[in-house]
DNA sequence: ATGACTTTAGAACGATCGTTCTGTAAATAA
DNA sequence: TTATTTACAGAACGATCGTTCTAAAGTCAT
């Protein structure tokens, strides 16, 4: 069944356009009518494809994460050490910046307006990247590079200051922010204590 | 000379329930509306202190960081090594939250409609904080306990991690938050790899 | 008590918000 | 060719936004 309607693309154009507008400026500063001009698109036909705003919010959130997850799992194999996975997890997710939003989701969450549905939605985002991290972690453990205690609160830190970082994107010149995401990794590993 | 007028009483009401707001829901998600039903005074009200919200924000981050500056050089002397400014910096961080206007005053600035005087404020905001972090691993340097190759860096990934953790003092629970704000420190210290 | 000034509430404004409705040109099916 | 469905634009809606205006009540000096 052949379509020659081009539909699917303009979706796709008004997900990019808009998944870009909420990193940048969250999804309260965000306006339909943003995502409208920068689409090049007409606000009543973003309703076309999507339902609502907080409908279109969870779609990228979830699409996103799901290619996200995906496209480590295809290149995780080519880094041996957990070492070396844990710096190519570090530039992954410079690169793959889904985590702007995971912060943005944590704005929608917080805000009492948004439908308790939603709101479950959001809080599973954090659990693709969480795993990934842990995994690298607990093979780190099982090889016996890694020492730690703490797995769990690990992972976390972990997490919590790579999608940190991912905030400067925008505003940080490339070449200096992969040099902090390859330092937070060196300090991650061995510290700052005089030995 | 006594004032009987209390207005100065209500400015510090509004200025700190908007705080809160702001902290909560960011600069967008917050509304003059919400200002004035939580602090209890008219929408005008608000006005009559304040001239307008970019204002408002900007006031409220510059006086809350001077305020948070002026008490930890307050505290800070009672901690003699370095060891122990850095955990009681992250105990200090996490009780006097000052983190989460960083984060709304880089969402006011990453959009293109506030003005440039603002823009430039709100730049000079993390520069209280840094300075306090850099202050001790400076020390640390000194008395020999740390060995830091990029004094700068290590003080922005720690200043990261910890604005970061702020994130979820309304959402996690105090102990267990607590517990993270230490486990940070412990790694920036000491790492992961196996000695 | 009177008049000046400060502090407050509340209505009102135009702009913009998210959303819905209406109309229409193009594509497909008959 | 005609009828139907799909893909879009654009006007319009009520709600809410940040902000301003009006006016009354409270406080103070005289």
């Amino acid at each position: 069944m052949k379509r020659h309607y081009d539909s699917e693309e303009t979706r796709r154009i008004i997900a990019e356009k808009a998944a870009q507008l909420f990193s940048q400026k969250g999804f309260a500063g965000t306006s339909i009518s943003d995502i409208s001009k920068a689409s090049g698109f007409s606000k009543g036909h973003v309703y076309y494809h999507f339902e609502n705003k907080e409908k279109l919010f969870v779609y990228l959130a979830l699409d996103g994460m799901r290619a996200w997850g995906e496209k480590w799992a295809g290149v995780s194999p080519n880094y041996k050490t957990a070492r070396d996975k844990l710096y190519a997890m570090s530039t992954f997710v410079m690169n793959n910046y889904q985590t702007p939003l995971l912060k943005v989701g944590q704005e929608l969450a917080a805000n009492p307006a948004t439908s308790p549905e939603t709101v479950q939605q959001l809080y599973g985002l954090a659990v693709t990247p969480m795993q990934a991290y842990s995994d690298i972690f607990q093979y780190g453990i099982d090889t016996g590079e890694f020492e730690i205690d703490d797995l769990q609160g690990t992972t976390f830190l972990f997490g919590t200051l790579l999608g940190a970082l991912c905030q400067h994107i925008y505003t940080m010149e490339h070449g200096q922010l992969h040099g902090l995401f390859r330092k937070s990794v060196d300090l991650f590993l061995s510290g700052i204590l005089k030995r």
